[in-house]
RNA sequence: GGAGAAGUGGCCGAGUAGGCUGAAGGCGGCACCCUGCUAAGGUGUUAGGUGGAGUAAUCUGCCUCGAGGGUUCGAAUCCCUCCUUCUCCGCCA
């Protein structure tokens, strides 16, 4: 959620950032609601206050025996008007607040502008893409063939793009998490949390995924609940309406879950394999900063998810998002990419977005600044550290060998417990 | 799921015949003072949100005592609904 102060102080500023992002953007109506509804608060605010003197002054007259019948009706007739104007300041509110909600985040004034992911540009590629002399298969053939992902009776049980990983398929996926999950808990010093994959539409609004996108989401049929699509949402909002001492930033956790996504609007995309599934396992990274601390921590954030990759020998490279492709309450994000044969192509693995205060404003993330005493909006930034199917996907097609078999990458050989399949 | 108890500021904890209490007191935090060694003492200060005035320092209104409604001239205090926690029972991995 943009900070209503600061539209109201830097208008065009404001819309001018939006509009890199889609020309369609305006705050103009917030701008108008927020007029009018300052107007609304004022006048409450003194009859309010006019109720408080006199009710005290009845107080006074009643403890002197003195007579308050003409006086309280004064009152009584001051409170009609002041729910009256009270109904319209809570319609106003609201009325904002809704607007507010729907309003992207200022795109960093620094990416690359432009309307879609045609203006991304590539910062950096790493490792060598090695085309071998024979033809490698797709991950959703090899993987049927050595009986490691069911995808016929995963559909069975639940639906279309649903699988099941079997056998030394789901000894592999369990590794993954594992590497991933020791590398950062260890060598890059997060703390690992395991939280409900089952959480709330406060929780929902505050990364953002609420109101707007609804439709992306499982949700419970008789309870305020949602099916988290990303472990983002239970841990950016751990610390949800508290007030952090500066001392605990930045705070940097990790988490595995499954994520669920409804991928409605995706029809007849990505439809084999495991790239476009409606259950996936990720690990994901979460930082709450400072503001000072943002840039550099998601520089760092981005590495720690690099790192994955290159230990395991996967070419990979580095996108930085355009206007028109960050997400919703992305400020900047970074993309890597993988190598993946059978698209012949990068594909993405991990997206490492800062929000600045967008989400936090909305989830009630704060810290108290050491240096002033005074309560500031908390930065956040998350980033997959990587999404756990595709890098299983990554690793299958990548690793194929001439005769078929599958080798392991060495940094997992001590999770898995073999060297090929 | 059933019965009972409770939910106050960073923490603990006063506050029920409704009014001058946005909230005593303590702890913790911060600032200053005093004291020649790690200690202790004194004084002051210390909630969030949202408006208004001012270049600003700052001044000032309103809202918030789990959440939302209601009663009343006036509610932390009374009533209703919901949420959460604790105890007992039931169920259960």
């Amino acid at each position: 959620m943009l900070d209503i102060k600061i539209i109201r102080e830097n208008p065009e500023k404001v819309n001018e950032l939006l509009k890199r992002r889609n020309p369609e953007l305006s705050i103009n109506e917030v701008l108008d609601i927020d007029v009018e509804r300052r107007k609304v608060q004022t006048q409450a605010d003194e009859l309010r206050a006019k109720r408080k003197s006199e009710s005290q002054k009845i107080g006074l007259m009643k403890k002197n025996g003195e007579n308050t019948d003409s006086i309280q009706e004064e009152v009584r007739q001051l409170g009609d008007d002041i729910k009256n104007l009270e109904e319209k300041e809570v319609e106003l509110n609201e009325k904002q607040k809704n607007l507010l909600l729907s309003i992207p985040n200022m795109p960093d004034e620094t990416i690359p502008i432009g309307a879609d992911d045609s203006a991304n540009v590539v910062r950096k590629v790493v490792g060598e893409v090695v085309k071998p002399s024979f033809e490698q298969k797709a991950h959703w053939d090899l993987t049927v063939e050595k009986d490691l992902v069911d995808f016929e009776r995963g559909v069975k049980i639940s639906q279309s793009r649903f699988y099941i990983y079997k056998g030394k398929g789901a000894r592999l996926e369990r590794a993954i998490i594992n590497f991933f999950l020791d590398v950062h808990t260890t060598k890059h010093g997060y703390e690992e949390i395991l939280p409900p994959v089952l959480v709330n539409g406060a929780a929902m609004t505050g990364t953002g995924q609420l109101p707007k996108f609804k439709e992306d989401m499982y949700k419970c049929v008789d309870e305020d609940l949602y099916l988290i699509p990303t472990a983002e949402v239970p841990v950016t909002n751990i610390y949800c309406n508290e007030i952090l001492s500066e001392d605990d930033l930045p705070k940097c956790m990790t988490a595995y879950t499954p994520c669920f996504r409804r991928e409605a609007g995706s029809a007849g995309k990505d439809t084999r394999g495991l790239i476009r599934v409606h259950q996936f396992n990720k690990v994901e990274l979460v930082k709450l900063t400072t503001p000072e601390q943002a840039p550099e921590e998601h520089e760092k954030l981005t590495r720690d998810a690099e790192e994955m990759l290159e230990m395991l020998e996967l070419p990979y490279r580095r996108v930085e998002l355009s206007t028109g492709d960050i997400g919703f309450s992305a400020r900047k994000c970074y993309d890597l990419e993988v190598w993946l044969p059978s698209y012949n192509n990068y594909k993405e693995i991990s997206s490492c977005s800062v929000f600045g205060d967008f989400q936090a404003r909305r989830a009630g993330l704060k810290y108290r600044s050491k240096e002033t005493g005074k309560v500031n909006y908390c930065y956040t930034m998350n980033g997959s550290g990587l999404a756990v199917g595709r890098t299983f996907a990554a690793i299958v097609e990548n690793f194929q060998q001439e005769d078929g078999t599958i080798l392991i990458p060495k940094v997992l050989q001590q999770y898995t417990g073999f060297d090929r399949i």
